[in-house]
DNA sequence: CAAATTTTGTACTAATTAGTACAGAATAAA
DNA sequence: TTTATTCTGTACTAATTAGTACAAAATTTG
């Protein structure tokens, strides 16, 4: 392939892209912002993504979901109970830290702040966030079958449940509730997956 | 009082802009925009409103709780028993309609959509969204007094969890689940309150 | 009617916006 | 080395932005 090299890896700038549209709504981070972020020029960053804004969103959102997800599956893969693993996740998002006490869900923000006529960015928000819904739904019916969790009810109902609460409590967290509160709050909420 | 009158009701053009922030973010609201939905000009705005687009939003935050809070506390306080009213809240969300669907809570959206830079705002975003927690809580301590709840838990922490699954649903409603997954989701959730 | 007061609409500014055009730079292949 | 190819940085456009300035309009009070 002749030509002049590329100066950047496409994944490291929409990485980078993907920390400054974690600070603010999409309509409101600016192409400049997101250049100077992303240490990139006009000139490369409309050849390499010719949809402009809109598609370096949306490839910034398949890209966080590919790896949370991967990293979310593998965890819960490699353990004696993967239950546990999806409870050491939501404790820590009681517990939070200042960085990210307002950040909230990359997914669940997109699928808010999207303005209504952005339907196939949403729809991609929504669809990412049902990956993760799928992953606690199979952990559930996982566990269910080696017999570490007591309930019967439907793994798709309980996987539904665990991905609302994970959307409303990076909601609650921002209403700057204390991280005993919250602890308490996933307390209850994950009484079904005792 | 002297001086030419004027033409508009501050309370009513506040509320014509709180039906265009529904829309969209904050941010990417324009004032142009909102100063043709509320049919005014930019010299009465900027008299009436001297902060500006904040200030706009502040107030339309603050109509918007006023006015479903108070809602809210009447009909509980009307019925015989408050926590079929919260329930009935919770199941019509369950339903919605194409108008509300991507729609959410309009405090909640304000939480998640007011970027790190607008602490003022999202503070008060937050406050108002504790009205209904609160709301919560003291029907769950009246239910509770009157024999009408089995449960014994905190009614603190049954408010906290009301106001988390408030916020969690209007999330998960912009994933495009149906109505009959969703009334599966408030079964679930409302269990405490039978 | 005249003076004082308040509101309104228009015209304006200065900054920022997303995106385009294109000359030139840097490479691989012939 | 020449040619074809790809990428980069700068300069530009045309639109939109929030907010200001101010003269004229509409009222109350004296």
């Amino acid at each position: 392939m002749a030509g002049r090299p590329k100066i950047f890896d496409e994944n490291v700038v929409v990485e980078k892209a993907t920390s400054v549209f974690l600070d603010k709504c999409y309509d409101a981070t600016s192409a400049d912002e997101l250049l100077a972020a992303m240490g990139i020029g006009k000139g490369s960053f409309y050849l390499a993504f010719q949809g402009g804004k809109q598609e370096l969103y949306q490839r910034s959102l398949q890209q966080f979901s590919d790896r949370f997800s991967g990293k979310l599956e593998t965890a819960i893969a490699n353990a004696p109970n993967g239950i546990d693993v999806i409870k050491s996740y939501f404790y820590a998002i009681a517990e939070g830290n200042k960085a990210t006490k307002y950040r909230g869900c990359y997914l669940g923000n997109a699928l808010v702040q999207l303005s209504e006529k952005d339907n196939s960015t949403r729809e991609i928000a929504a669809r990412l966030l049902g990956r993760l819904q799928e992953i606690f739904t199979a952990a559930v019916r996982k566990a269910q079958a080696a017999g570490q969790l007591k309930t019967t009810a439907d793994p798709e109902l309980i996987g539904l449940h665990l991905c609302n609460f994970w959307n409303g409590i990076h909601v609650t967290k921002r209403m700057g509730k204390s991280p005993k509160a919250l602890r308490a709050l996933v307390d209850l909420n994950l009484q079904i997956l005792s």
